[in-house]
DNA sequence: TATGAATGAGTTTTCATTCAT
DNA sequence: GATGAATGAAAACTCATTCAT
């Protein structure tokens, strides 16, 4: 119903005071942890309790139930990491190939949770409407966020014209994701070289 | 305690006979359709043997367990999917994007099927070995295929020979999956456009 | 898969409120009262509900498991009915041979049950490690305690001091078990007559 | 109904034919292994066949059921173990002693099965009619022999008279099934050292 | 005669959700 | 407001026995 914006509670499940808000940051928080580990079938409310290190109950008492408690938590997780200002910023679709690498680097901790999280939601998405659109209108977001840099960058010569922006965005979109997907199968996968050949094939080649 | 229980399928998962088999394919082509439709978790053994036409018991007689079964049925339904000699012809990477194209034909329901299967089998091969081995060879003997591709492209100059094959290769592997992935969530979603711009890439890039 | 389902029951089995003690005291009686009449392989935990009084789930949420179930059932059972002053007071080994004399005594039907109780745990403690450990102390302590009596009548002159005590100890508490093993199998055994022979051979016999 | 002696199959499961003796030997002698390692409840057919190194369809086909190849197990593994005539022959009380003595000496893995099938059977016979029968009038034979012999070394004075033999032959015969489970329970236990007091004892004791 | 695939009843375990305190 | 004990539906797994071949 009026799930408006970020980690608002549906009418009924609303618990608001003080410390409520806190609570449910610290479940979300734990729960977008485990589903990175575990994966989403195999959440439990009480191991996010848990991990939360608050009571079972409090899972029920501030959330609908399971389902909702994990959407918020992927939501909220993606809200945190990708601030909306990092897609404005891009100089060109140079830097935003680097900020695909980066995301990439499986040294980073933080990353691999991340992008298991991404994968997770994306496969549920799948089944559940409400997370579908959440997370469609935010990846429709993005796609517009790279499609205007693509744009950009053609009307400055640095990438060829005759080239449908669109495409280019849905392909850079879409490739970074499929890297993202290799990348966690295969770990020893050679990302840079992909991306070296995209800058390549874009003529965004750095001579050397 | 012992996890063989007891059942026959001695070593992994064994050859018996003739009638045996018919009953195990059974199994896996209706594991494989519940896979795509409900994700891999909510599958229920129940729910297998019910759609197989089989009894309940059977599940556990013919699988070590939920687990085996999936992946047995994954596993199979792509070696009948992707036959090998499909990996021998291409004769270029054009037609290796027309092939992806062609999967990605929303249209066709035994393409959704298999599509949705790839995508839980590769979210779950990131917890399961066993699975994790047995997809990630599968996906690298197809890379290895698209690297020969690409290189005798390169030696026929319909492709720039400057940019690294194998980065060429990575590239159209994980970009196949990322649309994948994302024309599951954005039916709408104009995977064509993006092959297109992939194409004239392709075949307009010039190295400097 | 970690073992801890998500139930409470925390490190080991755990000290809850004063409404979960009671629960699982009424499932460990009802659960040793099942080992004795059906055999602890027997015994399923759906009966042990039922025998509570307590739905099935009861059993789950408060025990790790079965087996966790059943081996508390036993040292609780053990625990009630041997009070440890028992041992403290014997004033000579003809006093511990009257109270295994009355504790073979068929008739009672409280007896029965815990005779046929130690001799499931002792048999299921061969292939437990836990219950092994935990039955072995039990055990221990009560040889030890019986050597006690040993060595205080050997002092008194009221057995000859030139056989070992420990070896008398050993003695006595094995032909416990042993007569008590015959007994089950055989209701009709003269136990009071091994037992006067007993004595005999110790020179308590009572001059008549 | 007719189960008679040795190895007979009851009327409807007998299976006669010339290899079918040496089937129904390989069944049994499995069975009794595995009766001994896992326990009774944990024993499957199919393991039993396995073991036997025979098709799973052997069991039902030469014997009437579970229950029946174990309890055939049990009876044959004794009868072959503990040739009547050993009974027969003790020369004295000093003897016997002796043979319980040898009997508990773990080192041999032959005895450790041996004894722990003979504990299961003991404990499954307070259960099932049949078994409690037959291993009843084994153990009642046993008996038997050695109450001849204390008459005896009572008749040669080696024993003190006064006492009852049939007390001293039951304390015997208990003493050794005790101390075999107390030695299964704690494989340091002194066993020598308490059949070194039962003997001081017998030789000791001064009828008053 | 012998086999082993098939069956299905029965068991343990998991866990989200409810609700009394 | 908070808690955590309680519940029961659902799931996976075990395995003796049956029976077609």
């Amino acid at each position: 119903m009026d799930k408006s914006n970020g980690q608002p509670k549906s009418a009924e499940s609303a618990r608001r005071g003080p410390g409520s808000q806190a609570t449910r940051a610290k479940l979300t928080a734990a729960a977008a942890e485990l589903i990175a580990e575990v994966g989403w079938g195999r959440v439990t409310t009480r191991a996010v309790a848990e991990r939360a290190g608050l009571p079972h109950g409090a899972v029920s008492y501030h959330f609908r139930g399971k389902q909702e408690l994990l959407i918020e938590a992927c939501l909220a997780a993606f809200s945190h990491a990708v601030p909306v200002e990092a897609f404005a910023a891009p100089s060109g679709l140079g830097d935003l190939i680097d900020m695909i690498g980066a995301q990439l680097d499986q040294e980073l901790e933080a990353n691999k949770v991340l992008t298991r999280l991404m994968f997770e939601a994306m496969r549920e998405a799948e089944r559940d409407a409400t997370l579908r659109e959440r997370l469609g209108s935010m990846i429709a977001a993005y796609r517009q966020a790279v499609i205007a840099v693509v744009r950009a960058d053609q009307q400055r010569g640095a990438i060829p014209a005759a080239v449908s922006s669109d495409g280019i965005a849905t392909l850079v979109t879409a490739l970074g994701d499929g890297l993202l997907l290799h990348a966690l199968l295969d770990p020893g996968l050679d990302v840079d070289d992909a991306l070296a050949a995209l800058r390549t094939l874009l003529g965004q080649a750095h001579p050397s």
